[in-house]
DNA sequence: ACCCTACTAGAGCGTTCGCTCTATAATGGA
DNA sequence: TCCATTATAGAGCGAACGCTCTAGTAGGGT
């Protein structure tokens, strides 16, 4: 693992690493201590909610990492279309590459902790929330209102949450592609519904 | 919880039920114990190999019966497209009235333990497999190629999967009757090209 | 009556868990 | 230089962990 950065960002890194892995419960705070390089003293420190705050702060700011990302295909492409087919076949060499670790760390605590944790769960679904938004602007944008685009880009990260569960169990990245090429389609639909209403 | 049965079923319905709420790593084989009203002597006796094995039937046996809930929707329906909504459609009434419990064990533990348990891993993707074929069949029934049908199911599944942890995590049982939708709409697709490709 | 297999029962093993606590360094402003 | 703040360090706490082990019970076959 990369050992880079605060002993704070490390301490991050670590849980993150440790959540694709063995998810919250498997996570353990001597591991993390370890992996980053640091003591349980800093760990609580940083952190005095311990296990609990540590993962809250973990989820909220690889979920803003991951937003990001998503925001660079979107720049870098000529439609929300393209953007979300490059992000599912980016996601699928990156699952390989990675011999298929898990690629989002959310979904997989927020299925552990949401009837026990809260104010874990409620950052989980900010941060699935803030994905949504990202994907929906570019579609009102183009015309689609706001409810469609709202519906489509749930179901699309849903998508991608459901095929990060089934590529990485069958070790499989291709349906992260077939099912990319679903959710573009789902996109490219909705942009020509709305342009279509238009004329 | 429902205590009926032998032991070693009382002791499957217990996992199941605490891998909706916690997960593998959060259950433990003493809550599980409790639960069922059994011991830890018998517990070892129906599975020596213990927590591992314990989840792997677990795993196995409640995919299964998942399976055969979807046959029944199958069968009760004029077609797949009708099943796939009334199946979404039930899964989030069953969301409300559970309190947002996680609905499906397997996608949890997968993303848990498919790292550091294959047989646990494959027991999972065998389960998923298992569900795609369900959906592939009446669709190859209709005169759908098998490779389309198969993309088709499991973009499906990923949708039910990534749709359970959106709508628990954001306790908006809302989530699963759109994608629901989208997911009709997607067999619904295949089935109106291959009777196009037919005349 | 006897025994053999299937099952129940739970005390207790060593380990690891999350976390607290006190002591010690490093840092920066006055 | 002095001190207050910030950060590092790790021994050790009680509790819970998965699991083993021995003892005891139940019930059918002979």
């Amino acid at each position: 693992m990369e050992l880079v950065g605060t002993t704070r960002q490390r301490l991050i890194t670590a849980t993150n690493e440790s959540f694709r892995h063995r998810g919250y419960h498997g996570t353990s705070v001597q591991a993390v201590v370890e992996a980053a390089e640091a003591t349980v003293g800093s760990l609580y420190h940083f952190f005095p909610g311990g296990k609990s705050e540590l993962a809250e702060a973990t989820v909220q700011e690889t979920g803003a990492a991951y937003g990001d990302l998503f925001s660079v295909f979107l720049a870098e492409t000529a439609s929300a279309e393209e953007a979300v087919r490059a992000f599912f076949h980016g996601a699928a060499d990156a699952l390989v590459e990675s011999d298929f670790i898990d690629l989002c760390p959310i979904g997989t605590v927020a299925r552990e902790v949401a009837s026990e944790d809260e104010r874990l769960r409620t950052a989980a679904a900010d941060v699935f929330g803030q994905w949504v938004d990202k994907l929906v602007a570019p579609l009102v944008a183009v015309g689609i209102d706001a409810e469609t685009a709202r519906d489509r880009a749930t179901a699309v990260i849903c998508l991608l949450e459901g095929a990060f569960v089934l590529a990485r169990t069958s070790r499989d990245a291709g349906v992260l592609r077939t099912t990319g090429s679903f959710a573009a389609a789902m996109i490219a639909e909705a942009v020509r519904e709305a342009s279509a209403r238009r004329v």
